[in-house]
DNA sequence: GCGGCATGTGCGAATTACGCAACACTGAAG
DNA sequence: CTTCAGTGTTGCGTAATTCGCACATGCCGC
């Protein structure tokens, strides 16, 4: 048996890195961050401080307050995307999707409570949805996110829609447990997930998920369009387009039981 | 006047970080981190738990080996890469540099000593440069770092040279502190800086400053190639066309005196 | 010039994080 | 199979680290 997770955080540590993220939503200065965390401002500047020494954050000569410095984050990004380079791998068939279907293409990935857009592919109409790369949404009342939690074994979705706090952003907005959990059985029934305006009023999407080579649900791939062109009755064609290119993505990676 | 610059830094946060950098270079265990740093492995193990509790690291399951967690530096990166949108903006210039040179155009920003790539755009030839995005070169040996440094106030300059360290990396590498500041002289003078098998042999590169609204330089741009094509008969020629494009860039973030 | 308000810095107190030691588990070697 | 060396993980006491207070300093508006 494996030991049991401990939850000794080091304080410094764990504080150190939310004023890093504070100061990733633009400057920030001491006494911000001070307030935030609830600490003296001469703690907070000594983190702000050594994160500066760092390299993470700027600070200005003038204003004295600390920004994010873009260039490590690049060389940090620049690490990791080289483990694993969606943008490359997937950009073809985000481009595919795209074409076949109109709409804006996009990818993204589990993060905590969230779904991160990870590469994407705009459509060409002149109205089409543009959501920002590195952006996130609730994990409820996305067709990438919903796409993400059926994949998963019963169990674990069913602790976590107990759990999680599902915020309403629409009036369509799925926020009963209860509800959601038996959603995601049909999610997982159909092979894909629908978000009929429940995230934005006017935005209908449709996401299925990819496999690895080992079977394991890493991200999910989907369309989003107004719900003048993704309407109701187009919505099953829609959702064939999505599977076809999402199983062919899983096959590129390696997936086994992926039906082209 | 403004305070002296205190130098407290906090350890733990200052430890975390380290090992959250160890990390990003491949997988990385307890006691690893703790003989790089010199600590207890239970001090290693807290600083690596507290780092995957807040999403920066993940955890095998099987071998307990902590990974990155690209999702997170994806999002974060998102969050910087919207302030600096390097990549939009700088894509057409790069493509337009690369299409007019036949080489590769490369896009980089300071980072303590080194220059890092933030964007590229690599040559068709079937022989041409490619330097990894994300990647940093010393600012003494390269082209876009000696554009940067060239363009610092004089002061600036001969302290950053006098106290850097001017590793060689071929027999070509301005190691000579003294050289090295009139080198960095006749690149202000020319407006453009030129890296003639520096940093590796067969390889020379030509880059220009590029200027933001306020004159401030805060990125360089140039290209990348074979001595066989970018010859020294040719360098001038190549030379203006980079300085060019460089303007152009500059413009567009809205430098004033940038005469196209 | 004066008073609010900010950043940055000593310094003592005590909270916090550290190292030690121990346990559980794994994998390899005998 | 047994043993042993090595690792991840946790409890605990101590001491070092960090924290908050207080103050110096500079800045801006009144």
């Amino acid at each position: 048996m494996q030991p049991k997770r401990g939850q000794q955080l080091v304080q410094s540590l764990e504080r150190g890195l939310t004023a890093l993220e504070m100061a990733l939503d633009g400057s920030v200065r001491p006494s911000e961050v001070a307030e935030a965390l609830g600490i003296d401002r001469s703690t907070a500047y000594r983190l702000l401080y050594t994160l500066m020494a760092k390299g993470y954050l700027l600070q200005d000569e003038r204003t004295r307050e600390f920004t994010s410095n873009p260039a490590k984050f690049f060389q940090l990004y620049g690490k990791v995307a080289t483990l694993l380079d969606w943008p490359d791998v997937a950009g073809g068939f985000l481009t595919r999707l795209r074409d076949e279907s109109g709409e804006t293409a996009n990818l993204g990935v589990r993060q905590a409570n969230n779904v991160i857009y990870i590469a994407h592919k705009q459509g060409q109409a002149a109205l089409s949805v543009n959501f920002g790369l590195g952006t996130s949404r609730p994990l409820h009342c996305s067709a990438l996110g919903k796409a993400l939690l059926a994949a998963q074994p019963d169990a674990v979705t069913a602790e976590w829609v107990a759990s999680a706090p599902l915020t309403a952003y629409t009036t369509k907005t799925i926020t009963e447990p209860s509800l959601l959990k038996r959603h995601l059985g049909t999610v997982r029934a159909d092979g894909y997930a629908v978000d009929d305006e429940e995230t934005f009023a006017g935005v209908r999407c449709i996401a299925a998920p990819i496999h690895d080579h080992r079977q394991q649900v890493i991200a999910a791939l989907g369309i989003s369009g107004p719900t003048t062109r993704i309407t109701q009755e187009q919505l099953p064609h829609f959702a064939q387009t999505v599977m076809q290119v999402a199983a062919e993505l899983s096959a590129e990676l390696g997936a086994p039981n992926a039906d082209l």
